[in-house]
DNA sequence: CACGAGACCTGTTCGC
DNA sequence: TGCGAACAGGTCTCGT
């Protein structure tokens, strides 16, 4: 489900409130783990032990992790593929794929949604453990076109899986690296170190253009995970195989690059 | 180093 | 209608 335009609306829904109370200030009272695996770190009896009597102070985004500032520790959620995070009444009824519940002062309950099982979470005192192999956050100043080229030409490899390494840089996923490959014109096999200044200066500004886009509509809601944002509306490739290109008509063509499903226009997006 | 395949999981959609 | 295959917003590990 969740890239950086997802997780980012998340984080400030659940930091500010909206339909429901704003976290922060709120007390974790008790921990209920009901998928192990879902727990990364450390043991579950020392989870429950350490989060309660912790009171929730910020929450944050970095990269697709969800940064959940506690008194003496951070807890830090990775939604994956099919993650969620519901703010609902303790007398709300469990509903089916919760993973872990947070149950909270006030009467409120965090539940950590997630069918396919992939989401982890982690109760740190240190986040770098988790946080220091990221890329740099695309969003932010310190990430300008020359950072970008630099990167690009420090390594040989083909765009879009290079666009999905988090370590390449922080929150991009298959919508969105999509997106930002039609938007700058580039084919997803080809080689970081051939761009030009033009064609890396145009990745740069496609990859900020979807990401704040994204955001703006506050992320895509495809299926039955992710519900709430309608940038869905607007992808130009991503899921629009067979459908003219807004640019040229010609048909989109789905083809597969690194095991993920890629969405392309073969005419705006010549390889050669 | 770079890439592909397989694993981890469940649910929905597609094709016969 | 039924049933298996393919597919899904992510990431890790392994083999070449």
């Amino acid at each position: 489900m969740p890239e950086l335009p997802e997780v980012e609306t998340i984080a400030a829904n659940l930091r500010q409130g909206g339909d429901l109370p704003a976290l922060p200030g709120h007390t974790i009272q008790r921990a209920e783990l009901l998928w192990e695996r879902t727990l990364a770190v450390p043991s579950p009896a020392e989870f429950s032990e350490r989060i309660a009597g912790q009171t929730i102070r910020d929450i944050r985004r970095r990269g697709k992790f969800l940064l959940f500032d506690l008194d003496r520790h951070t807890l830090m959620i990775h939604l994956r593929m099919s993650g969620d995070l519901w703010v609902e009444p303790e007398s709300a009824p469990v509903a089916p794929h919760h993973r872990l519940l947070l149950h909270l002062d006030g009467d409120l309950r965090l539940a950590f949604n997630d069918a396919r099982k992939f989401g982890r979470a982690w109760l740190v005192e240190e986040p770098g453990i988790v946080l220091d192999s990221l890329g740099p956050e695309p969003l932010e100043e310190g990430f300008t076109a020359e950072i970008l080229y630099q990167r690009l030409h420090a390594v040989k490899r083909q765009l879009k899986p290079l666009l999905l390494d988090q370590s390449f840089l922080a929150g991009l996923g298959n919508i969105y690296a999509d997106e930002a490959l039609h938007q700058a014109r580039l084919h997803p096999l080809a080689l970081s170190n051939e761009l030009t200044p033009e064609q890396s200066a145009r990745l740069w500004e496609s990859i900020r253009l979807v990401l704040q886009e994204g955001i703006r509509r506050n992320g895509a809601s495809i299926d039955w995970v992710y519900r709430g944002g309608n940038y869905q509306h607007f992808f130009k490739v991503y899921q629009r195989t067979g459908f003219p290109c807004y640019n040229c008509g010609t048909s989109i063509e789905r083809l597969v690059v690194g095991q993920r499903g890629t969405h392309i226009c073969p005419h705006c997006q010549p390889l050669k």
